[in-house]
DNA sequence: CAGTATCCTCGACGATACTG
DNA sequence: CAGTATCGTCGAGGATACTG
């Protein structure tokens, strides 16, 4: 199983740096789509799935994983068969909202006509 | 015989998301805090390298010229000796100065706390 | 000063198969 | 449905040495 991946530097100068370390916590491969669904409410996992496209569903389960031991995103696991489980964003997570907007209406003016250039 | 190698992924999934396209212009190996240091004016190769900490020179030259490609930065030579090189951010870059303030505001207030937990 | 050039490790990630 | 488990590759990125 893969390791979550911590600060590669025990002390690595950007350690300190507020920047980095919010990137540090959402800019994962996907992460910042995931949080920016979740924005909308509740998701079950195969919804998330559907809407972030062609990611693995390793990858999904992984990213989700971290997004919870950041606090961002909250588990709900329904016992029930077939199985449900319900993601959400935590309180912490809703204080990225502004963020997610921001990097939403620059993407859209700036990066996306860059990268599909 | 060779067995045919088969290209990795082209796109990212999401390939149309607005937020990820986002990210993936400036969430780079320690290019947020390039962005966030060039914010404050004009620094030239190794003033960068001092601010930035311990990042080797290799990754921050490569850094520098990825954000130069997507036109976040501009990159000033001047043909002396010595060599002197001053990188500054581009109109384009300056529009990402509400976020990178955003992104240390939320930084120093959730990304910190729990990083360094 | 501001970079290249090389070499090498190691872990992120895709693919695939299996399961409660 | 919502995941694990396992395997293999490929490339990011560190270390080091050299240079106009």
């Amino acid at each position: 199983m893969d390791t979550v991946k911590r600060p590669r530097y025990a002390s690595y100068a950007g350690a300190g740096c507020p920047v980095e370390a919010s990137l540090e916590l959402f800019s994962g491969k996907g992460k910042g789509m995931i949080l920016y669904h979740l924005l909308e409410g509740t998701l079950r996992f195969n919804e998330l799935k559907r809407r972030v496209g062609n990611m693995t569903q390793r990858m999904l389960t992984k990213q989700l994983r971290e997004l919870e031991s950041f606090d961002l995103i909250h588990r709900e696991i329904y016992p029930e068969i077939p199985p449900k489980v319900e993601y959400s964003l935590t309180e912490t997570g809703r204080t990225l909202e502004p963020i997610l907007l921001a990097l939403k209406d620059w993407g859209e003016q700036h990066a996306l006509p860059k990268l599909l250039k």
